[in-house]
Parts: C-alpha cells; structure tokens; sequence
DNA sequence: CCGGATCCGACTGGATACTG
DNA sequence: CAGTATCCAGTCGGATCCGG
C-alpha cells in the first residue's frame, strides 16, 4: 500500500498535471490573476516568451476550461483573455508553489553554487 | 502595483518555476516522497519515464540540493536517492498541486471533450 | 545485472517574416 | 493588434552500448 499514486502514468494527478507542468501555464495565469489583459499586454508582462508559445499556452489552457478568450470589437480591436472561475481555483496552488519558491531561493541559489563549483574543481 | 511579480522573467519565483516546472521533476519528488528509492525502482513506478529522462531529472534535482544520491556497495550494488531536507519542503506546495489536480480532473475533462467537439463541428 | 552515457531520429521552442 | 508560417537550433526520448 502506498501512500501516493501520482506516479503512476493514467492517474488523474499524472495527466492533470501535464496540464500546467510546463515552463509558461503557470506563469501565464499568474498573468492573468490581476485581471482580464490583452494579448500584447500579456506578452509584455510574461517576460521572455515567444509569440509562438504565448499563443500555443494560451490555447492550451483555453482547450482545458481555465481560461476564456473574447474579441474585443471596440478601439483598439484585439483579443482579451481572462481566467474562467475553473483557473481562478488554480491560483491557490500556483500561489503555494510561489511562495515556496520565494522562500527557498537562498537554499537553491547555494545547492546550485556548491554543484557548480563541484563540477568546475 | 501589482499583487504578483511572477511574470518578471528574473524574479526568485521564475527562476524556481523553471527547476519543477517541466514534465518529470514533480512526479520524481511525489515518487520519493515515501522515502529512498533505488534507480530501477524510480523507473519502474514513474510510469512512461525513460531512463535518459530519470537520470537528467534526478542530476537537476541534485544540483539543486532536493536529492541526494549515494552510492550501494552491498549486493546488489547500485544507486539509492532520497529527498534532501529541502527536497521534502517541496512536497507541500507539490500535493497542494495534487489535490487540486484529483479535485478538478472532472472540470478539465469536460472542457477538453467540449473543446474537442467544437473542433470537429 | 544495475546504472548510466552516447547516438541519432523526432519533436519542441525561438526569431523572424508575413497575413487578416 | 493578433496571430500564423517558416526555418533553425536545442531538447526529448528510445535503442543501444559501456562500466562496475
């Protein structure tokens, strides 16, 4: 009997987690967590990204419920996404995995040094 | 001011995100959770991994202080990992993730065959 | 035999140019 | 402004080979 079945491949935890275990899902509803925000706006503030995968993550997150996309018709015409309540649920755990992250980046930052410094000697 | 800073491309939390943030470094946390596992045993309960891809993961993690490898003398010889102290600091916000995977595979599912269906119609 | 490095094909992601 | 098409480099991953 085992406590966790995550690792198991056809789990639910397994191919939901495919879902956001890439390098921009979450980022991206982070983007969109203060509010609904244009394509362009989300490719300013998501540092980095391509156009391409801005494009293919939104897609992917649209494909699966978490967000909502609508054609603006006024001035200036565009495109508007924002988070439907289904990914306003997942800010809690991207939040969780944020927060962990800002309070371990010290420990991190010093593992990877030692690591590096272990390869270079 | 905003109420999140993750989508700065250089900010503590990106630079974390990137490290869990990929298909397999999640699952192998969740998967030596239990406790130390040998390599065989790690690719045989991570359903679908390939060994180049299990060996790549469990190095990141190491080098970033949430593994820790030794080596067996005793038969039959091999590897053993086991999460470092900081390693298993992840596995909160990692279930957190989880749980809210289990919680709404329904939810994405529906979405994803609504999602299907609008794009053979 | 277990752990893991290497080789090579397939796919993914980025930059750019182009379209509606 | 919001994407799509194309090209190219880097990564993924299976098969295979090597060391203890």
């Amino acid at each position: 009997m085992v406590a966790y079945d995550v690792f198991v491949a056809d789990c639910p935890a397994r191919t939901t987690l495919d879902l956001v275990a890439d390098t921009w899902s979450m980022v991206a509803v982070v983007a969109l967590a203060a509010g609904p925000a244009r394509y362009s706006q989300l490719h300013e503030r998501i540092g980095g990204i391509s156009k391409k995968m801005l494009t293919q993550t939104l897609r992917k997150l649209e494909a699966n419920g978490l967000v909502e996309r609508r054609a603006l018709r006024a001035a200036p015409p565009g495109s508007e996404y924002r988070l439907t309540p289904l990914g306003r649920t997942l800010l809690e755990p991207v939040r969780t995995l944020s927060r962990w992250a800002e309070e371990h980046t010290d420990e991190l930052l010093a593992a990877r040094d030692r690591s590096a410094a272990a390869a270079d000697g």
